[in-house]
DNA sequence: TATATCTGTCCGCTATATTGTACATATGAT
DNA sequence: ATCATATGTACAATATAGCGGACAGATATA
């Protein structure tokens, strides 16, 4: 995923690198696929990747499954998570949070933190309509086009956020063009604020509502969200931003705690 | 935690292969640790060990944590074990059958795996007694000790089985040596009675139950168990063995089914 | 003060991991 | 039959990753 790092061309890869980066894309996927294929679509060496993705199956890493020699993310890397889960005890937390806030407000909830320079759903619970609004748990968006991507780099120079987010990520998902300066400067108000809200850039019907989650340094660990229709969003918009940041306050010492040691 | 692979000595370890050495030396400590620790701990080179550490940081598979320059395992590597969740989605399911199995027995109920060649438990639901037993969860232990151990590696020969699990994981822990060839009775008797219990080597006052989940290719992809007083299991046994069978049953199909595709 | 330990960084050597290429097989199209 | 594509394996060349060891600051001990 990350273009950045392949400057000069004709460099070799290091094995750690790309081993992440298969198990990035097979994340990405959600889907079993064949040691070729994972070559060919990630633009690496066909050899390289049936040795690593060997190791890694060797490792529980990967595991094969849906046949014809086909591999995905591994039962170890299950375990992995678990412990970061358990370490940093969020979810318990979480997953109430979210569902008294659904119960608040009707709303699809959200719980987003940053994967590495992207955005991406943690936990999210579905609001009581009869049109749920619900988007892909896992997958990661470009940090521009999220309410919540306003906060959750609002801690970094205009610099550091522009070397942060890869630079195609500013073209939104229409094909428009959204100027860096103009981001930047919806960041530094949703700082002030402690808070950011629009009509959602990915579609034309929602509104979203993002509050941050602060952790140990202070500044956004994750945000809550509240994504609805743009009319009740806007009749609402009050009521909605209180539940919120009262969700927020009370889960802002959980996400950063350890719970042994 | 291998101590298998390192046959000659004096050969250099491949950086893969000590990357995830780190990471399951951490998920076993459950604590953040500075590198120079888990260089000592794990008796790898201080350089090698600073060097992946760094890269891992950089890649969100670890992070810093717990100051002073510890680090644990990272948000990337919830991310991974999120989506080989949502992958095998056997969790939901899983909940609801432990949730039930506590509820009929009022006996600690567990969901159980491989974890490479040792056993882990993967899911745990306290009974409803006045004192009631638990295990840690995530934690590998030797398969031989435990009454799950006999059906997670039922599927193979017995050769396969002792060059499966570590010598010396047949040593039990109160200092006995268990006989591999007992221990493969054991598992061949388990295979054909599809179930496994006994009085807990790892305490004096617990009785186990075992039954297998079975996956795609029939064997046990993972194990429910039940573990109880000692009179409290005699005394219920055909009971217990019911409800743990027909708990096994409902989720037979669910483990290694993915959701899309 | 000197001495020892813990910690992190830096650097050169060389064993080896990554990679391009060739090879082998299966499948499907023409 | 011939060609093209998809799939996996084998191997040698060389760029480099892993390692040992030197160095230095911080902290503790004598």
């Amino acid at each position: 995923m990350d273009a950045v790092q392949d400057e000069a061309a004709g460099k070799r890869a290091r094995g750690l690198d790309r081993a992440f980066e298969i198990l990035d894309f097979l994340r990405q996927k959600r889907q079993a696929l064949k040691p070729n294929e994972i070559a060919a679509q990630i633009g690496a060496p066909r050899s390289s990747v049936y040795e690593l993705v060997n190791l890694l199956l060797s490792n529980g890493i990967l595991e094969f499954t849906g046949g014809e020699g086909r591999v995905y993310l591994g039962r170890k890397l299950y375990f992995l998570g678990a412990a970061y889960e358990n370490h940093f005890d969020f979810t318990r937390e979480c997953e109430a949070t979210l569902e008294r806030l659904a119960g608040e407000t009707r709303e699809t909830a959200q719980f987003c933190m940053l994967d590495g320079n992207r955005y991406t759903v943690v936990r999210m619970r579905e609001g009581a309509r009869p049109f749920r609004i619900s988007t892909d748990v896992g997958q990661s968006v470009p940090i521009p086009w999220t309410a919540s991507g306003r906060l959750l780099v609002a801690h970094l120079s205009d610099q550091d956020i522009l070397n942060f987010i890869p630079p195609q990520d500013f073209r939104l998902p229409g094909g428009e063009w959204l100027e860096p300066q103009t981001f930047i400067a919806e960041v530094r108000q949703a700082e002030r604020e402690g808070l950011f809200t629009f009509n959602s850039i990915v579609d034309s019907f929602t509104h979203c509502f993002a509050v941050p989650v602060r952790g140990e340094e202070g500044h956004a660990a994750a945000t809550l969200c509240l994504v609805t229709p743009r009319d009740d969003g806007i009749a609402n918009r009050d009521r909605y931003l209180d539940c919120l940041k009262r969700a927020a306050a009370g889960l802002e010492h959980a996400p950063a705690r350890p719970r042994r040691g």
